[in-house]
DNA sequence: AAATTTTGTTTCATTATATGAACAGTCAGT
DNA sequence: ACTGACTGTTCATATAATGAAACAAAATTT
């Protein structure tokens, strides 16, 4: 491990439930040297990466990877036309909808759009998405890397609700029947009375990068609506895949919806199976170290 | 210099202008051993800071910047009410405006609000302000460190065009108007038959941590406009070093405007210097490095 | 108010890690 | 097939990382 890694794997430790940190903590959490992880700091610190209050003496996240961000998103914009989906699919659905986004092995919501409705899901951007829990997550299982799952599920898995699926046998069926429908179905995974239909966008390898999901109370969400929901969410996703400059992966289903699923005709991207052109077949692995 | 250092020195050579990188290039522009860069490059590669495209095997942001941005946000919320503030300020002005962030000693657009207008200036996030050639960037001058404004005057200083102002003891006089009166004012220093208005807002060490700023064509840009514009900007900015968690320099000058200068009583945050508590005293200069 | 604990920061001899010139492998163009 | 421009690898050397301990300052307890 190199010296880079060691003070790189601190940023892993900030997130939106601890976004600030003492010294102390951070050398317990990751198990190094307090001098060494002190330098660290001060490295990240002085990239500006990270910053330190001046009154609290703790470190929290800095403003260059606000100017990072920003750049990333000016080479690929995803923000803009995620927004224009999202919105999109709250017109059609009513419900409120998110897209998460996958870094470091682990999924963590990106942007969030939600209902109109009074009774609402709540949801805020920047959290982390256990995958064996909830739709986003195993939409992504479903069509990740053989390696990838197999990793993920020999983790712990944790049961939020008694509804939590923690048997690997059976969540790696649901798997299998979620890559077949394009869509994945997640019953009070994480809150009770909450049912989510989540699929995942492609990188340039064909490679899960990403997922949009819909949230809505169980008592609106109908088997029916469930399945147009899901047929939407393919349809987005093709979208997502095309935007994030990726391809689908060969065994995508094409759910050829006898009308045009967007009822919007002023959106320029208007969100239809039909309006886009053939699945290109999926392209080689994408290097995963 | 240390290897962290070294490796966290890569991540300015991203900018809006230049998103991605060849390895060479990166190694020419650092002046530092190929062999060194390319570990660097692996080791952000591995914490997700950087990714390469699998083809071009160039470099480019990862999507851990965009997680990382996020938390950043969760903890100073920015984001939310800026775009509240910026689009406070195009509704009363009618014209485009933006704030700008600090980040490594430099400027950087972080957020553009355009105006509804159709000929209207048109901007966009994450590009680089030089201090001497805008008004934000004076701005942020008037009220920066001296050891930081003459750093800054002592870079060779561009014009941009026949307006541009690059003598340096004529920069000052202005910078010390500026001060005084709250907000700069800078006729075409970038681009000609622009005109802008700017004026900082500060952080806890009551340093400037941004900028706020509008910008019209000439021809709507009269001088008593420019100074209406200034005092909602001086306003606007408190409202933004509150939200920031900053303190206002004890010479911020304080704006009576005589009405309340916000139009839009559905606002709950309303754009007026008399909703704010008085100044306090500035604290403690804030440490840096 | 004094004593104690906790925490951030610095020091320094030891040792592991970074270094960089040269080499190998790959691709695009001629 | 040759050329050039590129990414990635190797290995002896030198340099920078390491971590226990010390220190100072602040917070907490007595």
């Amino acid at each position: 491990m190199t010296t880079i890694d060691k003070a790189l794997s601190l940023l892993a430790c900030f997130t939106s439930d601890y976004p600030s940190h003492k010294l102390t903590d951070l050398a317990r959490a990751s198990g190094m040297n307090k001098a060494g992880v002190f330098r660290y700091l001060s490295g990240l610190v002085r990239a500006g990466v990270l910053e330190q209050d001046a009154e609290t003496r703790r470190y929290r996240l800095g403003s260059e990877v606000i100017r990072l961000a920003q750049v990333r998103d000016s080479s690929i914009p995803v923000r803009s036309w995620m927004r224009r989906l999202l919105s999109d699919i709250t017109d059609q659905t009513g419900e409120t909808c998110h897209a998460a986004l996958t870094s470091q092995g682990r999924l963590f919501t990106y942007m969030v759009n939600d209902s109109p409705k009074s009774l609402q899901v709540r949801i805020s951007p920047g959290m982390h998405l256990p995958y064996h829990a909830t739709a986003s997550g195993q939409a992504f299982l479903a069509f990740a890397s053989e390696d990838f799952v197999t990793s993920q599920l020999s983790e712990p898995l944790n049961a939020f609700t008694s509804g939590t699926v923690t048997d690997p046998a059976v969540l790696r069926d649901r798997l299998r029947h979620f890559r077949q429908q394009g869509f994945s179905l997640s019953e009070g995974g994480v809150d009770s009375d909450v049912i989510s239909v989540a699929t995942p966008f492609f990188d340039a390898g064909a490679m899960p990068a990403g997922t949009i999901a819909i949230q809505a109370p169980a008592a609106r969400m109908t088997d029916a609506i469930a399945q147009t929901s899901g047929a939407l969410l393919c349809a987005v996703a093709r979208q997502a895949t095309q935007h994030y400059g990726g391809v689908l992966p060969a065994d995508f289903p094409a759910h050829h919806s006898p009308d045009p699923v967007s009822t919007n005709p002023v959106s320029t991207h208007t969100v239809s199976a039909e309006t886009l052109s053939p699945v290109p077949a999926a392209g080689h692995q994408q290097t995963r170290t």
